[in-house]
DNA sequence: TTGACATTGTTAGCTTCCTAACTATAATGT
DNA sequence: ACATTATAGTTAGGAAGCTAACAATGTCAA
C-alpha cells in the first residue's frame, strides 16, 4: 500500500482539478487522508511487531489460530481469512515454522490436507506480544470518545459500502 | 499491509479481552476497521490502475512529478515524498524507465546526481488513467456529504496526532 | 471402473517493499 | 592540500504479496 508522505496541497489539488474536471476535490482529500492514517498506523504496528520478532502477515496468522478452539486450521481456511493467495500463505507459514511457532501436521484421512497447529511457543510469542499491542492501540485511540469511536464506524461503514463502485 | 478479510466477533474479541486485560475492545474494533476500509479502498485502487498497466507505486511517482512545474525531480526527493526508500525508488524507476513513461537525465554539474523527468508517454498514461480514478473515487465517496467528510477528516486527524504514541 | 473434474497445497518467477553495504562524487575542516 | 565526512544513487539479499502452472489426492457420473 502506498505510504503517502506527501499530500497534495490544496494548490496542487486545485490545478489537478482544472485538467481533470471528474475531480471531486472534498472526496479526494478524505480519501487520502483516510489511506495515510492507515498507513502511518499499519507502520507504527509494524514497529511494535518486530520489537518482538514478528511481521504483520505472521503474526495474524498466529491470531487467526488462537481464535480457533483447537489452536489449529488448515492453510487454504488461513488464506481465506487473512485474505491472501494459498501460495502466500505457503510462505508465511513456512517462515512460521521454521521458527518453531506453528507445526504442520498432515490428515491420514484426506491425504491432501495438512493441519496448521499453533504451537506452545507460538502461543508464547503472542502473549508476549498481545499486551504489549493492546497497550499501544489504546493510547493511539485516546483521541476519540466511544461516541466518535461510534461515528467513525459508521462514516467507515458508509465508504465500504460503496467501495464495489471503485471496480465496477 | 494486512487484508483482514475476517474481522474478530464480538464474542472473539472478548475471549481476547478475558486472556488479555490491556484490550480496548471499541478502540480494537475502531483500528481494525479502519485499516480494512483502507486496504480495501487500496485493492480496489489497484484494480482501477492495472487496468491502465500500472501499480500503485508507479503510478504515484507520475503523479508527484506531474505536481513539478518542470515535470521532474531527483530520486532521492522522490523517496521521501512517495515514504519509501532510495532503494525502493530505483526499483521504481528502474520499471517507469523500461515502459518509457519517465526518462533519467544525468547532472553534468553534479555528477552524483540525477533529474527524473516525466516523458510524454507518462502524461499521456496519467491523462488516461486520472479520469478514471477520479470518476470511481466520486462514486466511492458519494456515501458522505461535505459535512461527514470534514468530520471524517478530523477523526483521522485526532488518531493521527497519537499514533507515535504507538511507536514510542 | 474409469475418465473427467474439483480440491489442496506447493513451486516458480515477477513486483515492491525493506536493510545494509557499496561506489562515486562533492563539501569541509584542519 | 588532503583526509574526513556527507550525499546520491545503486546493488545484493530477504520478506511478502501476486499469478500461473503443477502434482497429488478425492469425488462423482457414465
Amino acid at each position: 500500500m502506498l505510504q503517502l508522505r506527501d499530500l497534495p496541497t490544496p494548490e496542487t489539488l486545485h490545478k489537478f482539478a482544472q485538467r481533470y474536471p471528474e475531480a471531486d476535490i472534498s472526496a479526494i482529500s478524505s480519501f487520502l487522508h483516510l489511506l495515510r492514517v492507515a498507513t502511518d498506523l499499519s507502520s507504527a504496528l509494524d514497529e511494535c511487531l518486530q520489537r518482538h520478532g514478528l511481521l504483520q502477515g505472521r503474526w495474524w496468522v498466529l491470531i487467526l489460530l488462537m481464535r480457533e478452539e483447537s489452536l489449529s486450521s488448515m492453510p487454504s481456511t488461513l488464506a481465506d481469512k487473512a485474505g491472501v493467495t494459498r501460495a502466500t500463505m505457503t510462505g508465511l507459514l513456512d517462515g512460521l515454522e521454521r521458527d518453531g511457532l506453528v507445526e504442520r501436521i498432515f490428515d491420514a484421512q484426506d491425504r491432501r490436507r495438512v493441519s496448521i497447529r499453533l504451537t506452545t511457543s507460538g502461543q508464547a510469542r503472542l502473549d508476549q506480544v498481545m499486551p504489549d499491542y493492546y497497550s499501544r492501540l489504546r493510547l493511539c485511540m485516546a483521541g476519540l470518545d466511544e461516541a466518535q469511536r461510534a461515528q467513525l464506524q459508521a462514516m467507515l461503514g458508509h465508504i465500504a459500502s460503496n467501495v464495489d463502485a471503485f471496480t465496477r
